[in-house]
RNA sequence: GCCCUCGUGGUGAAAUGGUAGACACAAAGGACUUAAAAUCCUUGCCCGCAAGGGAGUGCCAGUUCGAGUCUGGCCGAGGGCACCA
């Protein structure tokens, strides 16, 4: 009995599979599966986490293949983006060939794995084969008027001339050129994502296989809150248009608070006090939470509004650095009584304070010491005293509409989606300014709008604007001469809609055809990091309804019908006497007590905790690193990496190896009924458990089931069990591995049924018959307490269960000086004594 | 600050309200071996040679014949949002 050679199988059925493509060969039309994982950026490596998201995705490929489903799996490459651009600059390369380098390297390491995918369908964002669609779609979207440009404050970098993404802005500078960054007005594209925010947050509870911790971020980011728009008025000329979605406390309204980007502001724009306020307003730190901490500051503009509810009230209006202008419509009425925030600011300029809510714990009280914004009655309202919340919100949006100085309105926090990028390295936005300053979309004609090579991308600024030549055009209709838009597209537009163009990637005059779209999508089952719950997934939703809005064929409203999301690859973290951090390589060489071992964290080059799955798979071959990464932990949480845990998943590999070879060299035995009988139920239980299991996303459990199954089946070896059926349980249970270990799997089947190949596996099928049980174990309790176990047979009868029961040494003295007074009895289950 | 999720052995974990710790890693002991590796077996907190018994799923209460699982409160860890009016 010889070991098996992992790395000539790897290679051996690998390249079987990439050239007979049976997987994919299914006759079933009618069924169809499409198995989507997020498609990677192509940086270089590919590292554990990738492995971790494929090897789930192609579990579930493979077991829908064996399944009749006609599946599609493909793969692609996030190809834009920033990291190639500055890779090309440090190392003076063009970004096209650090790109197509880096996915060679990586479409070689993800074959390495075994992975069912077809790479015929195989794309690439910076292809433009792919963008030149992209930029049809970005014009369907234009004529829709899904597109608007508006100005926008963007993080600039004076030295590099650049915006910044939030990310690249550490401690209030640029990331690269370390230059204080500024607050810049830019006038860039959007998409118009805010329009369909009351559909995006409504459709989520279509998404009944979506994990509801995503949903439940979208629906914090989409942010629906409903309240009244209410006019202030300053004199006969002037009022003021606030929202709240407190208006039951308008009676405690004491000032009012405007964003310092708010329209009024041109009227004191000349004055220098007010420069300096909204200069010193804009000078707050970068993190979020520093912004929330921030000292609320305000500027008195002299000015008062009429309070609408209360004869002859005035109240001041001020500019305050906690008004943001993109919500609502940039101003507040301020109740410091039940508003931490108005509280704060209130306080600080000595303003009135009414408390116009009550309740048990919030009695009136002259001194409050923060906010109250619990439930209570209304007080201090006139009309709206003694009412709870939520009739006062009633009553007083009635009262404010039957007025005419407001009405009720639904503000959205989703934002429209900026896709300007000051870039070169990203999809062209297919755009001309015209002379007379029209902006008009390039004729379709002229399509794609494709990338200048040889650009300079050490000079500053946006490398598209400094190009000498590429932004010079001419106007198609016209023929007058054009400068071309230089921004381009935001990578997240990439992966908007690239699982449609898998539906049929190689069509040349179109997007996407419709008769492969709809048969494909939506894709049936997505799987990917939560990094993505909210961004990726909301824009492509987004971008379902664009196209949707675009084309009234098209039916498919989300795109994804089932996500899934994987928890991510961690590692021990290791510290040298000096504190810096070590790898696990570095630290098997050194005297292991002067490591200090840290906690288990996400595999990251700056804590230098990555394991290299290219040379895991070298040492012990795809199917044990498959098999380690779905057996330890259930895949939507993390996983600890370790190298004792693949090693074991290669002996048990080995193992499985050793028991096939045994099941060919084994000898006939005579059958005895009721052993075979056992046999067959117990493999039939396994091969159920486990494909139940697999349906669930239960993986590390249905891998329990296969350690058991094996187990078994070498136990089974010397008993009473013919060859024909040991030889059987063995293909299925092969057969059941395959998605985990399909190299192993193919090698072992092929020598169990004397072939060299497939032309299709099918999953075993499960018995119905043996599922049941004639035995079964009853639990036998005292009290509630466990006191022993009694085999009976299926269904006994209560008296029967009760009389074996009483036969047990064990339970008859434990019941010798006590009374029963009944007894609980769950049928197959347990009998339960109760005494006093 | 608001919202959400999760707390089970040394570790990763399993358990339709019904045998807690399946399965795996690590550790300790043992078998085989001249020895080691490999392989296999046993153990797993407390009492007991054992049979068996006790405690036990973050803490405190409750519902139930029976709670890791359901309910309420507390503590702890992780994640999302963050001046969103």
């Amino acid at each position: 009995m010889n070991k098996l050679n992992v790395k000539e199988i790897d290679e051996k059925w690998q390249n079987f599979w990439l050239k007979e493509k049976i997987i994919f060969k299914n006759t079933k039309k009618n069924k169809k599966f499409y198995c989507l994982e997020m498609f990677p950026y192509p940086s270089g490596k590919i590292h554990m986490g990738h492995v971790r998201n494929y090897a789930i995705g192609d579990v579930l490929a493979r077991y829908k293949s064996m399944n009749g489903f006609n599946v599609l799996h493909p793969m692609g490459w996030d190809s834009f983006g920033m990291p190639a651009e500055n890779a090309a600059r440090e190392n003076n390369l063009d970004p096209k060939d650090w790109t197509k380098k880096n996915i060679t390297t990586m479409k070689k390491q993800l074959q390495s794995l075994g992975l069912s995918i077809d790479w015929d369908l195989e794309i690439s964002t910076c292809d433009e084969e792919y963008y030149k669609h992209q930029q049809e779609l970005f014009i369907d979207f234009y004529e829709k008027g899904l597109i608007l440009k508006k100005e926008t404050y963007v993080n600039w970098d004076p030295v590099d001339k650049t915006v910044l993404a939030n990310e690249q802005v550490i401690d209030g500078k640029g990331w690269r050129s370390n230059a204080v960054v500024e607050r810049k007005k830019l006038s860039q594209w959007f998409f118009n994502i805010s329009k369909f925010s009351n559909e995006l947050l409504d459709d989520l509870k279509l998404l009944d296989e979506w994990p509801e911790k995503v949903k439940l971020m979208q629906k914090n980011w989409i942010g629906k809150s409903i309240g009244c728009q209410i006019d202030f008025e300053i004199d006969k000329n002037n009022k003021i248009k606030i929202f709240t979605t407190r208006p039951d406390t308008i009676f405690g309204a004491t000032f009012l608070a405007l964003s310092v980007d708010h329209p009024m502001c041109k009227e004191f724009e000349k004055q220098k006090d007010f420069i300096e306020f909204k200069k010193r307003s804009s000078q707050v730190g970068t993190t979020e939470e520093a912004i929330a901490n921030a000292e609320k500051i305000g500027f008195k503009t002299g000015l008062n509004a009429k309070h609408p509810f209360i004869k002859n009230k005035t109240i001041p209006i001020y500019f305050a650095n906690f008004i943001l202008m993109d919500y609502g419509t940039g101003a507040i009425f301020g109740c410091p009584a039940h508003d931490q925030r108005d509280f704060d600011f209130a306080t600080k300029y000595n303003l009135e304070i009414i408390q116009v809510v009550q309740s048990e714990e919030f009695r009136e009280n002259k001194k409050l010491k923060k906010a109250y914004t619990g439930d209570g009655k209304i007080i201090n309202s006139e009309f709206l005293n003694n009412l709870n919340i939520e009739d006062a919100k009633e009553k007083i949006i009635q009262e404010i509409e039957r007025k005419k100085i407001g009405k009720k309105k639904i503000s959205f926090r989703l934002k429209d989606w900026g896709i300007s990028r000051q870039r070169y390295w990203g999809c062209p936005i297919p755009m001309i300014y015209l002379k007379d300053g029209k902006v008009v979309p390039v004729d379709r004609s002229e399509l794609p709008i494709k990338l200048p090579e040889n650009v300079d991308l050490n000079s500053k600024g946006n490398p598209l604007a400094n190009h000498p030549t590429w932004k010079k055009t001419k106007y198609k209709k016209t023929g007058e001469s054009a400068t071309r838009e230089t921004d381009t597209l935001d990578t997240f537009v990439d992966s908007s809609w690239y699982f449609i163009r898998f539906c049929s990637p190689r069509l040349k005059d179109k997007p996407f055809d419709k008769k492969a779209f709809s048969y494909w999508m939506p894709v049936d089952q997505y799987i990917g990091g939560v990094e993505h719950a909210i961004l990726h997934l909301l824009y492509s939703r987004f971008f379902m309804r664009a196209i949707k809005l675009n084309d009234t064929d098209i039916k498919v409203k989300e795109p994804f019908k089932g996500l899934f999301t994987q928890g991510m690859v961690c590692h021990e973290t290791y510290k040298n006497e000096k504190g810096e951090w070590l790898s696990p390589e570095q630290m098997s060489k050194i005297d292991k007590s002067k490591v200090v071992v840290g906690p288990a964290e996400a595999m990251s080059k700056s804590k230098k905790n990555v394991v290299d799955p290219e040379s895991m798979i070298k040492i012990y071959g795809a199917d044990a690193i498959r098999w380690f990464m779905l057996s330890d932990s259930p895949p939507d949480r993390d996983i600890q990496w370790s190298n004792e845990g693949v090693a074991a998943a290669h002996k048990f590999i080995q193992r499985v190896w050793a028991l096939n070879c045994r099941i060919l060299e084994r000898k006939n035995i005579l059958s005895s009924e009721e052993e075979e009988k056992t046999f067959l139920v117990n493999i039939n239980k396994y091969l159920f458990k486990i494909t139940n299991l697999i349906e669930k996303f239960s993986l590390n459990v249905a891998i329990a089931n296969v350690y058991e199954s094996i187990r078994f089946l070498e136990e089974n070896l010397a008993k009473s069990v013919s060859n024909q059926h040991f030889l059987n349980a063995q293909i299925n249970i092969m057969k059941a591995m395959m998605p985990f270990t399909p190299h192993l799997s193919w090698e072992c089947l092929s020598r169990l049924e004397g072939k060299d190949f497939y032309t299709k596996i099918e999953w075993p099928k499960i018995e119905k018959t043996l599922l049941i049980d004639d035995k079964v174990t009853i639990v036998v309790q005292i009290d509630g307490k466990k006191r022993g176990l009694i085999s009976t047979n299926r269904d006994s009868l209560e008296k029967e269960v009760i009389d074996a029961a009483k036969k047990i040494e064990n339970i008859t003295k434990n019941l010798k000086d006590k009374k029963i007074m009944k007894n609980i009895f769950v049928k197959n289950k347990i009998i339960n004594f109760i005494t006093k």
